[in-house]
DNA sequence: ACGTCCAGGTCCGAAAACCGCGAGACGAAC
DNA sequence: GTTCGTCTCGCGGTTTTCGGACCTGGACGT
């Protein structure tokens, strides 16, 4: 089955953890971000929601660009001020929108999260939006541990999720998983 | 899933057979076309090709609404001229292809079609391809007839099938179907 | 403490069902 | 013996359906 594609941009950065790749919409819209090692995982994403997608080369605004090196730099509420969009389920979105409410250095597990959105049984369900989550650090699906405090999964590799809550200060309990 | 939905202009002309319905894109382009009194059935194959689609009224270009009038005049030809697009899969691209390729008049069987696109056996598949064909009249699926000249079936209704092969002075067996 | 089971949204792959056919077989009519 | 209908079955792409997996957690049993 063939759709129209849509043409996103692609821009990548620096960071600590690794490079980051961003993906804008003609309107200057964050649509994506992820770790340059994890591209596979994110082409997979981009194609559930929006079908073919090209991707051509383009520079993401500075103020975006400028943003995420804030956060890294300290100044972690920077990330909001970021415009982004997603496609998705209604429940997805209902999901990443509750993600960005947590502030830096705060976490919420997984059943706290479904029980904020209105669907206390669907842990594991969020547990899988989490992990369809198209935009990292902009929507901190990093913020959101296991029950007991222990990190869980994350997309974009373990140690990366250890590193951003130890960055945010937040608490959480170090199993020492990958 | 929700994917970014599409808009595309919707036209209405008079026609000896009926009211057409005209599905024109932001380029002009023809995406589909087909008989009022089966809307539902037009509505259910684009939401197949393009996912959630809108629809708003507007005029289709003037070159497409008079090559249309002059195919009903007798100009047969006219139709070519007219620009389109499809979605579906490779293989039904194909066959749509196909189809601009019988000329006015003239008749193919399903097994010939088959066998023109390279895959003789597929036959009862190039029946289905006609069946989801979105763009009646311009891809001339009423031109694909039975092995034995009969009308078998027509997205439209038979009676419009008998009535555009008389219209284009081709040969065909009348059973009295309906 | 620890295993086991279930809850619920969504995606993915496999399998089955669906058909705008046509060739071959069969029997019934002239 | 032809010529026709009718029936059966195989064909292959597409759609639909179904079952399992998953970034968890709480209840229940031992």
């Amino acid at each position: 089955m063939t759709r129209t594609p849509i043409t996103f941009f692609l821009d990548t950065l620096a960071s600590p953890i690794g490079d980051l790749r961003l993906i804008i919409d003609a309107d200057g819209v964050l649509r994506a971000l992820d770790f340059e090692d994890y591209e596979e995982r994110m082409n997979r994403l981009l194609r559930r929601q929006y079908g073919e997608v090209v991707l051509v080369k383009g520079a993401a605004p500075d103020s975006i660009r400028a943003a995420i090196q804030r956060y890294f730099a300290g100044e972690f509420d920077a990330l909001r001020e970021i415009p982004m969009r997603t496609g998705g389920t209604a429940f997805q979105r209902s999901v990443w929108e509750a993600l960005t409410r947590i502030p830096p250095g705060e976490t919420l597990s997984y059943g706290a999260m479904a029980a904020k959105i209105g669907a206390p049984a669907a842990v594991r369900a969020v547990g899988l939006a989490n992990g369809a989550n198209p935009i990292a650090l902009v929507a901190p699906c990093h913020r959101v541990i296991g029950a007991n405090g222990s990190l869980t999964g994350f997309g974009g590799g373990l140690h990366r999720k250890r590193w951003l809550l130890q960055h945010e200060g937040a608490a959480f309990v170090d199993n020492g998983a990958i």
